[in-house]
DNA sequence: ATCGAAACTTCACGCCGTATAGTTTCCGCA
DNA sequence: TGCGGAAACTATACGGCGTGAAGTTTCGAT
């Protein structure tokens, strides 16, 4: 059992090393935006080498990746929790907590909204697996739980024109989708993914400050925006 | 006269070289992303030292500066262009081609997109006055005529929830949209924005990546968000 | 022919990521 | 208790990056 103490003990600090890398990786992108994610700039900042950090994370698109996993996967969990904190009867207000949510997350996290949704870092190329991919499945599971809830009365509201398929969207997307809601239509898939877009359009605008040398309080568009969307969904009460 | 025939000819040359800069930058922004913007990577294309671009450029940043410039306005001039092609009195109709012009352009030129909207190249400041603030006005002012066109029967088809004031918009956008529409209420200009918004989302979505992995074919989903918009408008014939 | 400005090169500095090899630390077992 | 060896970390090096200072070439104007 001392074994299994000092194992434990070996794998806690590495565990813990690896933590605060992350850590200040987090706080450097923070201050200086995503370019500031260095290995030098972290090792410096823990009083190591740059090389040290070789021994945690086999290269640095490595760590951007755990970045990328650990803000994606938090940004899922604000979503979800706005989502799970409504009443299930109320899909507006589900609507309208939910976008909020993802706003004031990105306003929160600027740079992680930049790590995950543009370009991350010089020459970053996106792996295949991972937590971010699951993050983002999260993320549209949740729009598409806000468009199943609303479908019904959308559907009467504005037909769509264009005939959308099973076979327009991913495969593994909706091997997740399906099952978790099995009288959605194609249709409603879509409009997920349209809502989608409006949100994240407004947002980067913001995000990058497009917007606000247009308009003054980026926010009242935003509300607006939500206004629009919940009465184009005649959700409106 | 030779003087001034001289004279001419450095000129020549001078803009020649500056102009073939950023033909090069250009280039390997489209092949490499905007991160391949490198000064010894221009230089090396071009057969010189990257100094010698400093006789040019002042910095990267200054040649940045000028490329988005270029870019920006090349976006502008393509939707203007589509806007002017198409018959005033089908509002519709110039939303659907003004929006197809940027999708277009914005598929056609990525790099340029990203270059433009998102993190143009590590630690980039966008200076104060320049070309680029005048494309992104020419944009806004062309969105601002769709929206324009379409209020009359969009503020009966759905009024909006914020109550908008001019003083919730930028001075600056403000001294040039207000001459040319004088009737335009300031709920029109924000429901431009909001069209922005829509359809930067969405380009977003799908230039980052982040559709694909959803979606097989945005097209479907862009010309569905096109149809949506101009019946949420009131526009559908 | 010559002066001088403009164009360009060379060299240097400090950043960066990363590979290789060497050094220290310290757990697990005999 | 002492030792073998793995794990953590450092040292050194390479090439690429932006940029500054100084030197060199080119070439039009006088």
């Amino acid at each position: 059992m001392a074994e299994t103490r000092t194992r434990g003990r070996r794998e806690r600090l590495r565990a813990e090393t690896a933590a605060e890398i992350k850590d200040v990786a987090l706080r450097l992108m923070a201050s200086g935006g995503p370019d500031a994610i260095t290995l030098r700039a972290i090792a410096r900042e823990m009083g190591m080498t740059a090389n040290a950090i070789y021994g945690y994370f086999a290269t640095r698109d490595d760590l951007v990746t755990a970045l990328i996993d650990d803000v994606y996967t938090g940004l899922a969990d604000a979503v979800d929790a706005a989502w799970a904190a409504t009443a299930a009867d109320d899909p507006a207000g589900r609507i309208r907590a939910w976008a909020h949510a993802f706003r004031n997350w990105a306003l929160a996290n600027p740079a992680g909204f930049r790590l995950i949704y543009g370009d991350p870092v010089p020459g970053y190329q996106a792996p295949e697996g991972g937590a971010a991919p699951d993050a983002a499945q999260r993320v549209c599971t949740g729009l598409t739980a806000l468009a199943a809830a609303a479908w019904p009365r959308a559907s009467e509201a504005s037909e769509a024109s264009e005939d959308f398929q099973w076979s327009d969207f991913d495969a593994g997307l909706l091997s997740k989708i399906r099952p978790a809601f099995p009288d959605l239509p194609p249709a409603a898939v879509a409009l997920a993914l349209r809502i989608w877009g409006h949100l994240h359009g407004l947002l980067c605008l913001e995000i990058y400050g497009h917007l606000r040398t247009q308009m003054l309080n980026p926010d009242k568009l935003f509300r607006e925006e939500l206004a629009q969307l919940v009465r184009s969904l005649g959700l409106t009460a």
